[in-house]
DNA sequence: GAAGATTGATGAATCAATCTTT
DNA sequence: AAAGATTGATTCATCAATCTTC
């Protein structure tokens, strides 16, 4: 991580865009500035947990995927479409996967365009130890608690479903 | 943008994890997960928004330091530290917007080992349309409103201090 | 023609190694 | 030795194009 500076950076972003730009304008470039940062931070704290255990936290999602489905496997497709990644995403987190012997392909059983990717039995030990870890570093949220998170959750789970992210039916 | 899911995908993990792990270890985990997707749904629309100008978020964000610099002009390595991006990062991201015409390398006046970049004629011009499209779309936020983005921004200002991401005399 | 997956390209981030200058 | 910048390699995201199968 670099030297931490003598400022806060978003502070002094939003105090040039007050001096320029409409006060309206301030909160959402401060609040979008703030995502990106913290989404920066939190990614470094995750991949240092997981960097032990082989993994990124791409890989970790894919992996806990196909963790928690019911057979262990799900074609490619679907793993994109839930992770909201792209196919060739998927195609490259699968590779990485596939090379560390936590997931294997097969082909599918009745749609031959299709591949299936498999969890392996080191993947599950995988998936069971990383996972103690992140949950033992709360995901790297520290200092925030359990209110703040949830507060957290609340707005963005207002703007997610706004994005067109998901639909439910209530 | 894929197909939207008939269900949220974090409230779906977050089942999962309290039905396999410590009732504490789910908001962590869910915020943590709704940062990541709002952060990659919020880059996405920047960029759709940038892109008539020839630029991409992280390109702006280094345009606009050297637009509000005083002199127009900052030494590489002071352009890192105040990204919290890596040097090769900023020697990419300087590459992009001298082949734009967006900014201008040149030797440091005094410190033969540092370069200079400076903001371009066009390069100003790019900084304020851009920025007045940007403010114009609220940076992507709708439909979140000033007073959630101000406790969003207040909660992730918290959580950058006590990461270390900057330190003030207060 | 459309769906599923892969390959090859680019953009953005990192790290390791190198080179010049301090 | 340390600082500033660049090059080369890797990971992860995207898009465009391709190939097989539906």
């Amino acid at each position: 991580m670099p030297a931490p500076l003598p400022f806060d950076p978003i502070a002094e972003a939003a105090r040039q865009w007050s001096t320029h730009w409409d006060a309206a304008a301030v909160p959402p470039m401060a609040a979008v500035t703030s995502i990106m940062r913290v989404q920066q931070i939190l990614l470094a704290r995750l991949n240092e947990t997981l960097a032990p255990h082989g993994l990124t936290f791409s890989r970790y999602e894919a992996l806990m995927l196909l963790f928690y489905s019911r057979t262990g496997s799900l074609p490619l497709g679907k793993i994109g479409v839930r992770l909201q990644v792209h196919q060739t995403s998927v195609t490259q987190l699968i590779d990485g996967l596939e090379r560390a012997g936590l997931v294997e392909r097969s082909p599918h059983p009745t749609d031959r365009r299709a591949t299936l990717a498999s969890i392996t039995a080191r993947g599950r030990d995988a998936a069971r130890v990383a996972t103690e870890d992140l949950n033992e570093a709360r995901f790297g949220t520290d200092p925030l608690e359990r209110s703040e998170l949830e507060a957290l959750i609340a707005t963005l789970e207002r703007f997610r479903r706004a994005a067109g992210d998901f639909v439910t039916d209530a």
